[in-house]
Formats: C-alpha cells, sequence, structure tokens
DNA sequence: ACGCGTTATTACCCATGGGTAAGTTATGTG
DNA sequence: CACATAACTTACCCATGGGTAATAACGCGT
C-alpha cells in the first residue's frame, strides 16, 4: 500500500493523510501532467492541481518552486521515461524491429499516462516555458529514427547523404507514432496491441519507401 | 494600396491611419492567428494582439466581442479556408491524386499561415474555445481521407468494413500531412515544391499499403 | 510523553489581463 | 462647411491566479 497512487477518488478527500515528500511530489506531477495535458499550461492553476491530490498551493511551492518548476519537473519526468526505455533496446540488431520497438516505447508511455502525453506531443514551438527541453527531446528522437533509417543506404552513398535524404521520412514516422495515440482518443478503448499492429505496418511500408528512395539517390 | 497588409513594420507605427471596419479585421484576425499560434491561447493577451495591429484592447472587444469570439472568428475564417479548398478538389476522379491534392491544401495553408497554422493543427482536446469546432473540422477531413481510402477496398468487401479497417491509415495520412510543416520550422527555407514531392511519395506508400490490407481482409 | 522536524494550512499581497464607460479625432457625404 | 458617424483612445474596474509569511497539527524517535 505504499505505492499505489489512488486517483482523485470522487471529489475533495475527507481524511488527507500525510503523505511522504517523495510519494507526494509523484502524485503532483502526475496531477500536473494530467491538467497541464488536458488544459494547457496557462489555462491550468496551480489551485487546479493542488486541489487534484488534495493539498493546497503552498505545498506545490514548498517541493517545486514555481509553476514553471512544477511544470520542469514534470517534462523531465516523463523525458527520462522515454529516452531510458528508447536507449534500453539499443542491443537490438535488427533495425526494422528497434524502430517498431521504439514507436511502440511512444505508444505504451502515451497509453500509460494518456492527457499527459499531449503534454509532450502537442507542443508545437509555442514559448511554454521548457520547450526547449521538449523540442531537444524531439530532436534527439528524430536523430535517432533518421540514423537508423540512413542504415538502410545501399552501397556507393555516404552516410552524411543518406542522413539529410531521410530527413522528412524520420519526421513522419515520428509523427505517425505520435499521432496514434490522438486517434485513440476517439475510439474509446482500442487496445494497445491492435496499434502496435498497425504502427508497425505503416513504418515497414515508410523503410521500404526510404530503401527505394535510397537506392534511387545512388550516383 | 487598399488590401495589402503591412505587417507590424518594426515597433509602434507612428501614423495609425484609420482603417475600415472590414479591413481592420483582416488585420486583426491575422494578428490573432498568428500569436496564438505562437504562444497559445492563454498566454497570449489582448493587448499583445492589439499592439500586433497598432490599435488598442477597446478596438477588438468593439469588432470580436470578447477573447473568445475573435479566437472564434479566426478558427471559422482558417477552416473556411481548408474547407473551401477541400471541396473545390472533389471533381478529381483520380483517387490517389486527390488525396496528394487534399495534402497539398494543408501545406499550402501551413506554409501561407505559419504559426496560426498551429493554432487548428496542435490543438489536441485541449479544452479552448473553439476546440469543439477544431475538432469537427478534424473530423470531417477524417471523414473524407477515410472515404477515399476505402475506395480502393476490393470487391467482396463490404463499404462499412471497408471504412471501419482504414480509419487508422486515415489517421496517419492526416499526421503526415500535419507534421510537414512542423519539420520546415526547423529547416529554414525548404519550398513547397520539394514536400509536396516528399508527402506525395508517403501517400503513396500509405494507399499501397491500405490496398493490401484490404484485400487481405476480403473473407 | 515530549520535543522537533516534516507536512500541511489559512490568509494574505499584487501584477496581469479580460472587459467597459465615456470621451476624442478623423472622414466622407449632403 | 457642417455634422453625423465610424474609428479610435484614455482611464478605469475587478476577478483570477502566481507567489509568500505566519502558523498549526501530525507523528516519529528517544
Amino acid at each position: 500500500m505504499a505505492k499505489q497512487f489512488e486517483e482523485v477518488e470522487d471529489a475533495k478527500r475527507t481524511t488527507q493523510r500525510r503523505l511522504p515528500r517523495a510519494q507526494r511530489e509523484v502524485q503532483m506531477i502526475e496531477a500536473a501532467a494530467k491538467l497541464f495535458g488536458k488544459k494547457g499550461y496557462a489555462a491550468t492553476s496551480m489551485d487546479d492541481i493542488a486541489e487534484a491530490c488534495g493539498v493546497t498551493k503552498p505545498m506545490l511551492y514548498a517541493y517545486f518552486g514555481s509553476k514553471e518548476g512544477l511544470y520542469i519537473a514534470m517534462i523531465e519526468r516523463a523525458a527520462d521515461y522515454l529516452r531510458g526505455h528508447i536507449a534500453r533496446l539499443a542491443p537490438e540488431p535488427n533495425i526494422k524491429r528497434r524502430i517498431c520497438q521504439g514507436l511502440n516505447v511512444f505508444l505504451h508511455f502515451a497509453h500509460r499516462y494518456r492527457d499527459g502525453y499531449f503534454v509532450v506531443a502537442g507542443s508545437v514551438s509555442s514559448s511554454r516555458p521548457g520547450s526547449s527541453m521538449i523540442d531537444s527531446l524531439r530532436q534527439q528522437m528524430l536523430a535517432l529514427a533518421a540514423n537508423d533509417l540512413a542504415s538502410f543506404r545501399p552501397e556507393g552513398l555516404s552516410k552524411a547523404k543518406a542522413l539529410r535524404l531521410v530527413e522528412p521520412y524520420a519526421h513522419s514516422l515520428i509523427a505517425v507514432g505520435e499521432s496514434s495515440p490522438q486517434w485513440w482518443t476517439g475510439n474509446a478503448g482500442l487496445d494497445l496491441a491492435e496499434s502496435e499492429r498497425t504502427v508497425a505496418k505503416l513504418a515497414t511500408a515508410i523503410i521500404n519507401l526510404v530503401r527505394q528512395e535510397l537506392k534511387a539517390a545512388v550516383p
């Protein structure tokens, strides 16, 4: 009973038992992710977040210093999750499978965090705090994808050139991964497995297209 | 000299000549689109928008009633543009080409409006005003795409079943179209023509995949 | 049972920003 | 040229919400 987080449980909790800082912080970050994801950064108040975890505003400031601090902490947590899981599949030698597994990381992350996911996925150059962090995360993912795609280049094509050529396709690959969660929201309980299969097919199609493009580009 | 809109021209304009309402409204909507797109709805103040078009806040209220009113007006304008252009290519009989042209509409729209584009593209379930309008627009686009994709079904597969099967792919198609503009922001002046070619290739790949899936689904 | 730090609260400050009332200047039309 | 009207401004109101100071209660170790 130490670690489970018990989600709002109806309205205001009657007995907000005192949680140790570590657990409360996790709870706060999850509430923040949910609300920031659903309503956006500016439209979410610290009071909203505080209420969502049965506590009052000053606690948020005690633990995170500021609204921006809480936001950043949240982004960092999400980024760590993604980077960690992505890094963990480096050993996979089969490139195509690695790409699919990479996309699955996004799918699982989105499945687990729903609203919170859209904070990292849906931020397009928005001048919110931490956007630079999100941009750099996206940049890293993009670089990984591009690198994997470029590994399909035929003999006689420089890696640099290949990297340049696959860039837009890497982008689309990410877009496909990012968009799938969005399509769940419409169709209620669509299970992960089916999404994985669909995304895998799309990835394969894109990979084949890239292969073809790279072959055509050899001088 | 009547219609051109003269973009901020440095800092505050010295002589803000009095524009007739119709022109000022257009200017306001464009400024709003730019700022909402760049900073988000809640983070953009009416004063910001007013200043961006060399005028003061009460003018915005005189013409649009409220912040929400201005926002809605902006969305409606964008939606009209998209719906209008999409509808105009209905006569095209070649489905594949029509899909590509549909995607091009997005590309051109995004190219023309940059920041403003992200207002309609980047809004994922966010509880901003007008989100229902954006959702319905997206829904329409999705339906069109799905419908076109379903037309590739082989004999012996009901349209209903085909529509259900292609849904995730229609989503991906839209995602590819929506994501391209985002990839421009990184790589400065990438011209439209190249994006069009890339997107066309991706669309073709997805269409082929869909064809294959539909064929495999026939009982 | 008695501190003593951690967890929490109440009550407040004040800058920001949506929204408005009342007044001011250009402009085009009889 | 007058003058009605559309275009525009200044100056304000006040609710929201970020942030803080002072204070209370719980519970753990000795």
